[in-house]
DNA sequence: CGTTCGATTTCGTGATGCGAAACAATAAAG
DNA sequence: CTTTATTGTTTCGCATCACGAAATCGAACG
Protein backbone atom coordinates (compact mmCIF):
# COMPACT_ATOMS: atom_id res chain seq x y z
CA UNK A 1 0.00 0.00 0.00
CA UNK A 2 0.97 3.59 -0.86
CA UNK A 3 0.31 4.97 2.33
CA UNK A 4 -1.33 4.45 5.43
CA UNK A 5 -2.61 6.48 7.58
CA UNK A 6 -2.51 5.90 11.68
CA UNK A 7 -5.70 8.12 12.45
CA UNK A 8 -7.70 8.38 9.40
CA UNK A 9 -10.65 10.94 9.73
CA UNK A 10 -13.91 9.56 8.47
CA UNK A 11 -15.81 12.92 7.49
CA UNK A 12 -12.72 13.39 5.68
CA UNK A 13 -13.13 9.92 3.83
CA UNK A 14 -16.46 10.27 2.96
CA UNK A 15 -15.99 14.07 1.71
CA UNK A 16 -13.36 12.45 -0.41
CA UNK A 17 -15.36 9.68 -1.16
CA UNK A 18 -18.16 12.27 -2.52
CA UNK A 19 -16.06 13.88 -4.90
CA UNK A 20 -14.96 10.71 -6.18
CA UNK A 21 -19.24 10.27 -6.63
CA UNK A 22 -19.12 13.56 -8.24
CA UNK A 23 -16.23 13.02 -11.05
CA UNK A 24 -17.32 9.60 -12.18
CA UNK A 25 -21.21 11.15 -12.74
CA UNK A 26 -19.90 14.78 -13.91
CA UNK A 27 -22.08 15.68 -11.09
CA UNK A 28 -25.86 14.91 -9.91
CA UNK A 29 -28.57 15.18 -7.50
CA UNK A 30 -28.24 14.25 -3.54
CA UNK A 31 -29.88 10.85 -4.46
CA UNK A 32 -27.86 10.13 -6.91
CA UNK A 33 -24.81 10.72 -5.08
CA UNK A 34 -26.27 8.65 -2.16
CA UNK A 35 -26.54 6.08 -4.38
CA UNK A 36 -22.83 6.21 -6.23
CA UNK A 37 -21.32 6.15 -2.64
CA UNK A 38 -23.67 4.75 -0.39
CA UNK A 39 -23.67 7.46 2.14
CA UNK A 40 -27.20 8.32 3.65
CA UNK A 41 -28.55 10.97 2.07
CA UNK A 42 -28.82 13.48 4.84
CA UNK A 43 -24.59 12.84 5.10
CA UNK A 44 -24.11 14.07 1.55
CA UNK A 45 -26.28 16.72 2.03
CA UNK A 46 -24.35 17.88 4.59
CA UNK A 47 -21.46 17.89 2.87
CA UNK A 48 -21.97 19.28 -0.21
CA UNK A 49 -23.68 21.80 1.82
CA UNK A 50 -20.85 22.87 3.37
CA UNK A 51 -18.61 22.42 0.32
CA UNK A 52 -21.16 24.90 -1.52
CA UNK A 53 -20.40 27.08 1.57
CA UNK A 54 -16.81 27.15 1.24
CA UNK A 55 -17.06 27.88 -2.94
CA UNK A 56 -15.77 24.07 -4.13
CA UNK A 57 -18.86 22.95 -5.46
CA UNK A 58 -21.81 25.03 -7.79
CA UNK A 59 -25.35 23.62 -7.78
CA UNK A 60 -27.27 24.28 -10.44
CA UNK A 61 -31.03 23.69 -9.75
CA UNK A 62 -31.08 20.64 -8.08
CA UNK A 63 -28.13 19.42 -9.33
CA UNK A 64 -24.16 19.63 -7.59
CA UNK A 65 -21.11 19.76 -9.91
CA UNK A 66 -17.79 20.05 -9.08
CA UNK A 67 -16.63 23.79 -8.69
CA UNK A 68 -14.04 25.46 -10.75
CA UNK A 69 -12.13 26.07 -7.07
CA UNK A 70 -10.79 22.72 -7.98
CA UNK A 71 -9.55 23.96 -11.53
CA UNK A 72 -7.31 26.32 -9.30
CA UNK A 73 -5.96 23.53 -6.90
CA UNK A 74 -5.19 21.47 -9.97
CA UNK A 75 -3.00 24.22 -11.74
CA UNK A 76 -1.33 24.92 -8.88
CA UNK A 77 -0.90 20.94 -8.48
CA UNK A 78 0.31 21.27 -11.91
CA UNK A 79 3.23 23.69 -11.86
CA UNK A 80 4.76 22.42 -9.03
CA UNK A 81 7.87 21.37 -10.63
CA UNK A 82 9.23 22.18 -13.55
CA UNK A 83 7.61 19.32 -16.27
CA UNK A 84 4.72 21.69 -16.85
CA UNK A 85 5.83 24.88 -17.80
CA UNK A 86 9.32 23.97 -19.72
CA UNK A 87 7.76 20.77 -21.28
CA UNK A 88 4.08 22.28 -23.01
CA UNK A 89 5.61 24.67 -25.61
CA UNK A 90 7.88 22.36 -26.22
CA UNK A 91 4.97 19.35 -26.72
CA UNK A 92 3.02 22.45 -28.66
CA UNK A 93 5.67 22.28 -30.72
CA UNK A 94 6.06 18.27 -31.74
CA UNK A 95 2.17 18.63 -32.35
CA UNK A 96 2.64 21.44 -34.74
CA UNK A 97 5.10 19.46 -36.44
CA UNK A 98 4.23 16.24 -36.17
CA UNK A 99 0.60 16.95 -36.15
CA UNK A 100 0.22 13.60 -33.81
CA UNK A 101 -1.58 14.13 -30.48
CA UNK A 102 1.50 14.82 -27.66
CA UNK A 103 1.14 13.55 -24.53
CA UNK A 104 3.25 15.00 -21.15
CA UNK A 105 2.91 12.78 -18.31
CA UNK A 106 4.42 11.93 -14.82
CA UNK A 107 4.00 9.53 -12.32
CA UNK A 108 1.96 10.23 -8.63
CA UNK A 109 1.23 7.59 -6.08
CA UNK A 110 2.56 4.84 -8.75
CA UNK A 111 1.03 5.29 -11.27
CA UNK A 112 1.11 7.64 -14.42
CA UNK A 113 -0.65 11.33 -14.63
CA UNK A 114 -0.94 12.86 -17.82
CA UNK A 115 -0.22 16.40 -17.23
CA UNK A 116 -0.99 18.07 -20.67
CA UNK A 117 -2.12 16.60 -23.77
CA UNK A 118 -2.28 18.52 -27.19
CA UNK A 119 -5.89 19.44 -28.84
CA UNK A 120 -6.67 17.47 -31.45
CA UNK A 121 -8.98 19.20 -33.99
CA UNK A 122 -11.09 16.49 -34.17
CA UNK A 123 -12.61 15.47 -31.01
CA UNK A 124 -13.23 18.98 -29.79
CA UNK A 125 -15.61 17.61 -26.83
CA UNK A 126 -14.20 16.59 -23.70
CA UNK A 127 -10.84 15.29 -25.59
CA UNK A 128 -8.67 16.92 -21.59
CA UNK A 129 -7.22 13.59 -20.23
CA UNK A 130 -5.60 16.34 -18.39
CA UNK A 131 -5.32 14.31 -14.91
CA UNK A 132 -5.98 11.05 -15.30
CA UNK A 133 -4.34 8.00 -14.55
CA UNK A 134 -3.02 5.06 -16.84
CA UNK A 135 -0.66 2.33 -15.93
CA UNK A 136 2.97 2.16 -16.42
CA UNK A 137 3.76 -0.74 -17.60
CA UNK A 138 2.00 -0.48 -20.99
CA UNK A 139 2.39 2.69 -21.72
CA UNK A 140 5.21 4.71 -23.98
CA UNK A 141 5.48 7.56 -21.22
CA UNK A 142 5.34 4.94 -18.53
CA UNK A 143 8.08 2.48 -19.88
CA UNK A 144 10.03 5.51 -20.36
CA UNK A 145 10.05 6.69 -17.25
CA UNK A 146 10.16 2.83 -15.55
CA UNK A 147 13.38 2.88 -17.58
CA UNK A 148 15.05 5.80 -15.48
CA UNK A 149 13.62 5.94 -12.34
CA UNK A 150 14.43 3.46 -9.30
CA UNK A 151 12.87 0.27 -9.06
CA UNK A 152 11.07 1.07 -6.30
CA UNK A 153 8.95 3.06 -8.37
CA UNK A 154 7.99 -0.48 -10.54
CA UNK A 155 7.69 -2.22 -7.16
CA UNK A 156 5.48 -0.18 -6.04
CA UNK A 157 2.86 0.05 -9.05
CA UNK A 158 3.09 -3.83 -9.14
CA UNK A 159 1.94 -4.12 -5.79
CA UNK A 160 -0.52 -1.95 -6.35
CA UNK A 161 -2.30 -2.60 -9.57
CA UNK A 162 -0.24 -5.75 -10.84
CA UNK A 163 0.86 -6.05 -14.31
CA UNK A 164 -2.60 -6.33 -16.16
CA UNK A 165 -3.02 -8.09 -19.53
CA UNK A 166 -5.25 -5.37 -22.00
CA UNK A 167 -4.15 -6.57 -24.92
CA UNK A 168 -2.19 -9.58 -26.43
CA UNK A 169 0.57 -7.54 -26.64
CA UNK A 170 1.07 -6.42 -22.91
CA UNK A 171 4.31 -7.26 -21.38
CA UNK A 172 2.70 -9.35 -18.25
CA UNK A 173 5.73 -10.80 -16.84
CA UNK A 174 8.33 -8.75 -14.83
CA UNK A 175 10.94 -10.20 -16.15
CA UNK A 176 10.19 -9.13 -20.04
CA UNK A 177 9.25 -6.05 -18.89
CA UNK A 178 12.79 -5.20 -16.85
CA UNK A 179 14.73 -6.77 -20.02
CA UNK A 180 12.80 -4.16 -22.12
CA UNK A 181 13.36 -0.99 -20.12
CA UNK A 182 17.22 -2.09 -20.68
CA UNK A 183 17.02 -1.15 -23.95
CA UNK A 184 14.69 2.22 -23.47
CA UNK A 185 17.79 2.89 -21.80
CA UNK A 186 19.90 2.42 -24.20
CA UNK A 187 17.61 4.51 -27.02
CA UNK A 188 15.83 6.54 -24.59
CA UNK A 189 13.22 5.67 -26.56
CA UNK A 190 10.05 3.69 -25.37
CA UNK A 191 7.31 1.73 -27.93
CA UNK A 192 3.58 1.36 -27.01
CA UNK A 193 3.10 -1.23 -30.02
CA UNK A 194 -0.97 -1.59 -29.02
CA UNK A 195 0.10 -3.22 -25.75
CA UNK A 196 -2.64 -0.92 -23.96
CA UNK A 197 -5.52 -0.78 -26.64
CA UNK A 198 -5.62 -2.63 -30.23
CA UNK A 199 -5.07 0.20 -32.75
CA UNK A 200 -3.16 2.51 -30.55
CA UNK A 201 0.56 3.08 -30.92
CA UNK A 202 3.19 5.45 -28.96
CA UNK A 203 6.71 6.84 -28.92
CA UNK A 204 8.23 8.58 -26.06
CA UNK A 205 10.95 10.11 -24.86
CA UNK A 206 11.67 10.65 -20.69
CA UNK A 207 12.29 13.90 -19.66
CA UNK A 208 15.50 13.61 -16.97
CA UNK A 209 16.93 15.67 -14.21
CA UNK A 210 20.75 16.23 -13.73
CA UNK A 211 21.32 12.77 -12.19
CA UNK A 212 19.34 11.11 -15.27
CA UNK A 213 16.06 10.47 -13.27
CA UNK A 214 12.91 10.53 -14.91
CA UNK A 215 10.95 13.06 -14.15
CA UNK A 216 8.51 12.67 -16.49
CA UNK A 217 7.90 11.68 -20.38
CA UNK A 218 6.65 13.31 -23.67
CA UNK A 219 5.14 11.09 -26.15
CA UNK A 220 3.18 10.69 -29.87
CA UNK A 221 0.20 8.61 -29.88
CA UNK A 222 -1.84 7.66 -32.72
CA UNK A 223 -3.84 4.83 -34.97
CA UNK A 224 -1.34 1.76 -35.72
CA UNK A 225 -2.07 1.96 -39.37
CA UNK A 226 -0.21 4.80 -39.70
CA UNK A 227 1.99 4.60 -37.09
CA UNK A 228 4.36 2.45 -39.33
CA UNK A 229 8.45 2.34 -40.87
CA UNK A 230 10.44 4.92 -40.82
CA UNK A 231 8.10 7.55 -39.96
CA UNK A 232 7.31 5.72 -36.88
CA UNK A 233 10.70 4.36 -35.79
CA UNK A 234 12.28 7.83 -37.64
CA UNK A 235 10.43 10.42 -37.84
CA UNK A 236 8.33 10.86 -35.05
CA UNK A 237 10.89 8.80 -32.67
CA UNK A 238 13.61 11.66 -33.57
CA UNK A 239 11.31 14.46 -32.76
CA UNK A 240 9.83 13.11 -29.55
CA UNK A 241 14.11 12.52 -28.49
CA UNK A 242 14.83 16.02 -29.16
CA UNK A 243 12.03 17.24 -27.33
CA UNK A 244 12.46 15.65 -24.67
CA UNK A 245 16.19 16.59 -24.82
CA UNK A 246 15.56 20.33 -25.26
CA UNK A 247 12.74 19.86 -21.84
CA UNK A 248 15.65 17.91 -20.00
CA UNK A 249 18.10 20.78 -20.85
CA UNK A 250 15.98 23.45 -19.71
CA UNK A 251 14.79 21.99 -16.86
CA UNK A 252 18.40 21.28 -15.54
CA UNK A 253 20.01 24.65 -16.78
CA UNK A 254 17.32 26.17 -14.80
CA UNK A 255 18.75 23.81 -11.68
CA UNK A 256 18.39 25.43 -8.18
CA UNK A 257 15.35 26.89 -9.08
CA UNK A 258 13.59 23.90 -7.64
CA UNK B 1 -24.03 35.70 1.37
CA UNK B 2 -23.78 33.25 -1.17
CA UNK B 3 -25.03 30.33 0.45
CA UNK B 4 -24.94 29.38 4.21
CA UNK B 5 -25.15 25.42 5.32
CA UNK B 6 -27.37 24.56 7.76
CA UNK B 7 -25.33 21.90 9.73
CA UNK B 8 -22.05 22.53 8.42
CA UNK B 9 -19.32 19.71 9.09
CA UNK B 10 -16.61 21.43 10.88
CA UNK B 11 -13.70 18.78 10.00
CA UNK B 12 -15.10 19.38 6.19
CA UNK B 13 -14.11 23.27 7.05
CA UNK B 14 -10.78 22.56 8.76
CA UNK B 15 -9.59 20.44 5.90
CA UNK B 16 -10.74 22.82 3.19
CA UNK B 17 -8.88 25.65 4.97
CA UNK B 18 -5.90 22.96 4.64
CA UNK B 19 -6.32 23.19 1.05
CA UNK B 20 -5.97 26.95 0.79
CA UNK B 21 -3.32 27.00 2.80
CA UNK B 22 -1.60 24.69 0.50
CA UNK B 23 -2.67 26.11 -2.22
CA UNK B 24 -1.09 29.62 -1.05
CA UNK B 25 1.87 28.16 0.05
CA UNK B 26 2.28 26.12 -3.02
CA UNK B 27 2.94 23.02 -0.44
CA UNK B 28 4.67 22.89 2.80
CA UNK B 29 5.54 21.44 6.07
CA UNK B 30 3.05 20.35 8.82
CA UNK B 31 4.19 23.38 10.84
CA UNK B 32 4.05 25.77 8.00
CA UNK B 33 0.39 24.80 6.75
CA UNK B 34 -0.52 24.81 11.07
CA UNK B 35 0.92 28.30 11.14
CA UNK B 36 -0.89 29.55 8.09
CA UNK B 37 -4.33 28.31 9.16
CA UNK B 38 -4.36 28.44 12.91
CA UNK B 39 -5.08 24.40 13.20
CA UNK B 40 -3.43 22.30 15.46
CA UNK B 41 -0.33 20.64 14.45
CA UNK B 42 -2.05 17.18 15.17
CA UNK B 43 -4.84 18.18 13.52
CA UNK B 44 -3.16 19.26 10.05
CA UNK B 45 -1.26 16.12 10.47
CA UNK B 46 -4.34 13.84 10.69
CA UNK B 47 -6.10 15.12 7.83
CA UNK B 48 -3.05 15.52 5.53
CA UNK B 49 -2.56 11.91 5.95
CA UNK B 50 -5.86 10.80 5.22
CA UNK B 51 -5.62 12.87 1.97
CA UNK B 52 -2.45 11.33 0.98
CA UNK B 53 -4.18 7.76 2.02
CA UNK B 54 -6.56 8.88 -0.52
CA UNK B 55 -4.22 9.99 -3.28
CA UNK B 56 -5.18 13.76 -2.98
CA UNK B 57 -1.98 15.07 -1.48
CA UNK B 58 1.54 14.32 -2.62
CA UNK B 59 4.64 14.27 0.41
CA UNK B 60 7.56 14.91 -1.15
CA UNK B 61 11.00 14.96 2.03
CA UNK B 62 8.97 16.34 4.65
CA UNK B 63 6.78 19.00 2.44
CA UNK B 64 3.54 18.39 1.59
CA UNK B 65 1.67 19.31 -2.03
CA UNK B 66 -1.71 19.39 -3.63
CA UNK B 67 -1.71 16.26 -5.55
CA UNK B 68 -2.61 15.77 -9.49
CA UNK B 69 -5.73 14.37 -8.24
CA UNK B 70 -7.17 17.81 -8.35
CA UNK B 71 -6.04 18.54 -12.18
CA UNK B 72 -8.86 15.72 -12.87
CA UNK B 73 -11.23 17.35 -10.29
CA UNK B 74 -10.76 20.71 -12.18
CA UNK B 75 -10.71 19.40 -15.71
CA UNK B 76 -14.04 17.73 -14.97
CA UNK B 77 -15.33 21.38 -13.39
CA UNK B 78 -13.88 22.85 -16.61
CA UNK B 79 -15.70 20.69 -19.02
CA UNK B 80 -19.44 20.35 -17.33
CA UNK B 81 -20.64 23.12 -19.76
CA UNK B 82 -20.08 23.83 -23.62
CA UNK B 83 -17.55 27.18 -23.16
CA UNK B 84 -14.56 25.47 -22.36
CA UNK B 85 -14.45 23.15 -25.27
CA UNK B 86 -15.84 25.16 -27.96
CA UNK B 87 -14.03 28.60 -26.46
CA UNK B 88 -10.64 27.25 -26.41
CA UNK B 89 -9.95 26.64 -30.17
CA UNK B 90 -11.23 30.09 -30.86
CA UNK B 91 -9.05 31.66 -28.19
CA UNK B 92 -5.96 30.31 -29.55
CA UNK B 93 -6.78 31.53 -32.97
CA UNK B 94 -7.37 35.15 -31.91
CA UNK B 95 -3.93 34.44 -30.10
CA UNK B 96 -2.56 33.51 -33.21
CA UNK B 97 -3.48 35.97 -35.37
CA UNK B 98 -3.30 39.13 -32.69
CA UNK B 99 -0.43 38.02 -30.81
CA UNK B 100 -2.31 38.97 -27.87
CA UNK B 101 -2.60 37.45 -24.58
CA UNK B 102 -5.93 35.92 -24.89
CA UNK B 103 -8.41 34.88 -22.26
CA UNK B 104 -11.68 32.96 -21.29
CA UNK B 105 -13.99 33.79 -18.18
CA UNK B 106 -17.35 32.93 -16.24
CA UNK B 107 -19.03 33.47 -13.34
CA UNK B 108 -19.01 31.32 -10.38
CA UNK B 109 -20.35 31.82 -6.95
CA UNK B 110 -20.80 35.53 -7.95
CA UNK B 111 -17.19 35.97 -9.39
CA UNK B 112 -15.47 36.13 -12.39
CA UNK B 113 -13.14 32.98 -13.04
CA UNK B 114 -10.65 32.37 -15.96
CA UNK B 115 -11.23 29.37 -17.79
CA UNK B 116 -8.32 29.42 -19.81
CA UNK B 117 -5.63 32.00 -20.50
CA UNK B 118 -3.34 31.71 -23.94
CA UNK B 119 0.12 30.56 -22.87
CA UNK B 120 2.63 33.62 -23.36
CA UNK B 121 5.96 33.15 -24.74
CA UNK B 122 7.24 35.40 -22.23
CA UNK B 123 6.15 34.25 -19.51
CA UNK B 124 7.01 30.78 -19.18
CA UNK B 125 6.80 30.60 -15.64
CA UNK B 126 3.42 30.07 -13.76
CA UNK B 127 1.36 31.92 -16.39
CA UNK B 128 -0.98 29.82 -15.92
CA UNK B 129 -4.57 31.97 -14.60
CA UNK B 130 -7.19 29.00 -14.79
CA UNK B 131 -8.87 29.34 -11.65
CA UNK B 132 -8.13 32.56 -10.75
CA UNK B 133 -10.60 34.77 -9.34
CA UNK B 134 -11.12 38.45 -10.67
CA UNK B 135 -13.47 41.26 -9.69
CA UNK B 136 -16.45 41.60 -12.47
CA UNK B 137 -16.80 45.65 -12.13
CA UNK B 138 -13.16 46.38 -13.28
CA UNK B 139 -12.82 43.88 -16.00
CA UNK B 140 -13.70 43.77 -19.40
CA UNK B 141 -14.80 39.98 -19.13
CA UNK B 142 -16.89 40.91 -15.62
CA UNK B 143 -18.56 43.91 -17.73
CA UNK B 144 -19.50 42.08 -20.75
CA UNK B 145 -20.92 39.22 -19.12
CA UNK B 146 -22.97 41.37 -16.70
CA UNK B 147 -23.76 43.42 -19.71
CA UNK B 148 -26.04 40.61 -19.99
CA UNK B 149 -26.64 38.69 -16.68
CA UNK B 150 -29.83 39.19 -14.53
CA UNK B 151 -28.73 42.14 -12.31
CA UNK B 152 -28.97 39.56 -8.99
CA UNK B 153 -25.52 38.83 -10.84
CA UNK B 154 -24.59 42.19 -10.50
CA UNK B 155 -25.68 42.68 -6.50
CA UNK B 156 -24.59 38.54 -5.56
CA UNK B 157 -20.88 40.39 -6.49
CA UNK B 158 -21.53 44.16 -5.07
CA UNK B 159 -22.84 42.72 -1.69
CA UNK B 160 -20.24 40.16 -1.14
CA UNK B 161 -17.35 41.98 -2.62
CA UNK B 162 -18.43 45.59 -3.11
CA UNK B 163 -17.41 47.90 -6.01
CA UNK B 164 -13.56 48.16 -4.80
CA UNK B 165 -11.51 50.70 -6.23
CA UNK B 166 -8.69 49.73 -8.03
CA UNK B 167 -6.98 52.85 -9.98
CA UNK B 168 -8.58 56.35 -10.92
CA UNK B 169 -9.88 54.55 -13.18
CA UNK B 170 -12.03 52.27 -11.66
CA UNK B 171 -15.88 52.45 -11.79
CA UNK B 172 -16.92 52.52 -7.87
CA UNK B 173 -20.30 53.69 -8.43
CA UNK B 174 -23.43 51.32 -9.41
CA UNK B 175 -25.30 54.10 -11.30
CA UNK B 176 -22.33 54.73 -13.42
CA UNK B 177 -21.83 51.26 -13.85
CA UNK B 178 -25.03 50.16 -15.19
CA UNK B 179 -24.88 53.04 -17.19
CA UNK B 180 -21.87 51.74 -19.27
CA UNK B 181 -23.55 48.30 -19.16
CA UNK B 182 -26.26 49.49 -21.34
CA UNK B 183 -23.33 50.56 -24.08
CA UNK B 184 -21.86 47.05 -23.58
CA UNK B 185 -24.71 46.01 -24.57
CA UNK B 186 -25.40 47.94 -27.57
CA UNK B 187 -22.14 47.28 -28.93
CA UNK B 188 -21.63 43.81 -27.51
CA UNK B 189 -18.40 45.19 -26.28
CA UNK B 190 -16.93 45.70 -23.20
CA UNK B 191 -13.30 47.43 -22.17
CA UNK B 192 -11.08 48.01 -19.39
CA UNK B 193 -9.29 50.85 -20.05
CA UNK B 194 -6.48 50.88 -16.65
CA UNK B 195 -9.76 50.29 -14.15
CA UNK B 196 -7.89 47.12 -12.49
CA UNK B 197 -4.35 47.69 -13.15
CA UNK B 198 -2.29 50.67 -14.20
CA UNK B 199 -0.87 50.25 -17.64
CA UNK B 200 -3.42 47.26 -18.10
CA UNK B 201 -6.22 47.53 -21.17
CA UNK B 202 -8.73 44.66 -22.39
CA UNK B 203 -11.02 44.46 -24.68
CA UNK B 204 -14.31 41.52 -23.96
CA UNK B 205 -16.86 40.29 -26.10
CA UNK B 206 -19.37 38.05 -24.51
CA UNK B 207 -20.77 34.82 -25.31
CA UNK B 208 -24.32 34.17 -25.51
CA UNK B 209 -26.67 31.76 -24.94
CA UNK B 210 -29.83 31.23 -27.29
CA UNK B 211 -31.75 33.82 -24.89
CA UNK B 212 -29.09 35.97 -24.92
CA UNK B 213 -28.13 35.43 -21.46
CA UNK B 214 -23.88 35.24 -21.21
CA UNK B 215 -22.28 32.41 -20.60
CA UNK B 216 -19.10 33.86 -20.28
CA UNK B 217 -16.56 36.28 -21.92
CA UNK B 218 -13.67 36.02 -24.26
CA UNK B 219 -11.09 39.52 -24.23
CA UNK B 220 -7.41 39.93 -24.92
CA UNK B 221 -5.20 41.57 -23.16
CA UNK B 222 -1.92 43.17 -23.16
CA UNK B 223 -0.36 47.13 -22.21
CA UNK B 224 -2.23 50.20 -22.32
CA UNK B 225 0.89 51.82 -24.79
CA UNK B 226 0.26 49.43 -27.23
CA UNK B 227 -3.47 49.20 -26.86
CA UNK B 228 -4.56 52.42 -28.52
CA UNK B 229 -6.21 54.11 -31.34
CA UNK B 230 -7.52 52.30 -34.19
CA UNK B 231 -5.49 49.06 -33.22
CA UNK B 232 -7.66 48.85 -29.80
CA UNK B 233 -10.65 49.97 -30.73
CA UNK B 234 -11.16 47.92 -34.13
CA UNK B 235 -8.66 45.55 -34.95
CA UNK B 236 -8.72 43.60 -31.31
CA UNK B 237 -12.19 44.45 -30.66
CA UNK B 238 -13.60 42.82 -33.58
CA UNK B 239 -11.35 39.87 -33.11
CA UNK B 240 -12.73 39.37 -30.00
CA UNK B 241 -16.38 40.19 -31.17
CA UNK B 242 -16.53 37.84 -33.40
CA UNK B 243 -14.25 35.09 -31.62
CA UNK B 244 -17.40 35.37 -29.50
CA UNK B 245 -20.12 35.11 -32.04
CA UNK B 246 -18.28 32.05 -33.47
CA UNK B 247 -18.45 30.44 -29.74
CA UNK B 248 -21.69 31.19 -29.37
CA UNK B 249 -22.83 30.19 -32.69
CA UNK B 250 -21.27 26.67 -31.94
CA UNK B 251 -23.14 26.58 -28.49
CA UNK B 252 -26.51 27.55 -29.64
CA UNK B 253 -26.10 25.17 -32.56
CA UNK B 254 -25.46 22.63 -30.68
CA UNK B 255 -27.83 22.91 -27.93
CA UNK B 256 -29.82 20.70 -26.48
CA UNK B 257 -26.91 18.04 -26.02
CA UNK B 258 -26.67 20.44 -22.88
C1' DC C 1 26.83 13.20 22.62
C1' DG C 2 23.67 16.64 23.43
C1' DT C 3 20.63 19.98 21.59
C1' DT C 4 17.10 21.63 18.66
C1' DC C 5 13.38 21.45 15.70
C1' DG C 6 9.64 19.39 13.73
C1' DA C 7 6.98 15.23 12.69
C1' DT C 8 4.33 11.76 14.75
C1' DT C 9 1.69 9.53 18.27
C1' DT C 10 -0.99 9.11 22.53
C1' DC C 11 -4.94 10.04 25.04
C1' DG C 12 -9.04 11.89 27.43
C1' DT C 13 -13.12 14.43 26.62
C1' DG C 14 -16.54 17.39 24.84
C1' DA C 15 -18.34 18.13 20.61
C1' DT C 16 -20.38 16.38 16.57
C1' DG C 17 -20.98 13.51 12.45
C1' DC C 18 -24.03 9.89 11.53
C1' DG C 19 -28.36 7.54 10.12
C1' DA C 20 -33.38 6.76 10.76
C1' DA C 21 -37.19 8.97 10.18
C1' DA C 22 -40.17 12.97 9.91
C1' DC C 23 -41.24 16.76 7.00
C1' DA C 24 -41.51 19.81 2.87
C1' DA C 25 -41.39 20.67 -1.84
C1' DT C 26 -42.03 19.51 -6.37
C1' DA C 27 -43.52 17.06 -10.23
C1' DA C 28 -46.09 13.54 -12.46
C1' DA C 29 -50.17 10.99 -12.92
C1' DG C 30 -55.08 10.18 -12.84
C1' DC D 1 -57.85 19.52 -8.58
C1' DT D 2 -56.35 15.47 -5.95
C1' DT D 3 -53.39 11.82 -5.43
C1' DT D 4 -49.02 9.67 -5.61
C1' DA D 5 -44.33 9.37 -6.09
C1' DT D 6 -39.88 11.12 -5.71
C1' DT D 7 -36.44 13.77 -3.73
C1' DG D 8 -34.57 17.55 -1.06
C1' DT D 9 -34.29 19.24 3.65
C1' DT D 10 -34.53 19.16 8.52
C1' DT D 11 -34.85 17.11 13.19
C1' DC D 12 -32.99 14.50 16.79
C1' DG D 13 -30.56 11.25 19.92
C1' DC D 14 -26.47 8.88 20.72
C1' DA D 15 -22.29 6.49 19.93
C1' DT D 16 -18.50 8.03 17.77
C1' DC D 17 -14.64 10.63 16.95
C1' DA D 18 -12.23 14.98 15.78
C1' DC D 19 -9.74 18.07 18.54
C1' DG D 20 -5.72 19.92 21.16
C1' DA D 21 -2.19 19.53 24.84
C1' DA D 22 1.51 17.21 25.69
C1' DA D 23 4.61 13.26 25.29
C1' DT D 24 7.50 10.75 22.15
C1' DC D 25 10.20 9.93 18.26
C1' DG D 26 13.66 11.06 14.75
C1' DA D 27 16.75 13.64 12.11
C1' DA D 28 20.08 17.24 11.45
C1' DC D 29 23.63 19.83 13.30
C1' DG D 30 27.66 21.27 16.06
Amino acid sequence: MTHKAKNPINSDLTLLEILNGLEELGGGRIQDIADETGITKSTVHNHLSTLRQQGFIVKDGDRYYLGLRFLRLGEVARNRGPLFSFGRPEADKVANETGELTNLSTVEHGRGVYLYRTQSEHEVRFSTAAGEYHDLHCSATGKAILAFSPDSVLDEFEDVHGLTRYTQNTITDRAELEESLETVRERQLALDLEEYEKGLRCVASPILDKDDRALGAISVSGPAMKFTGEYYRETLAEAVKSAANVISLNITRTEGTY
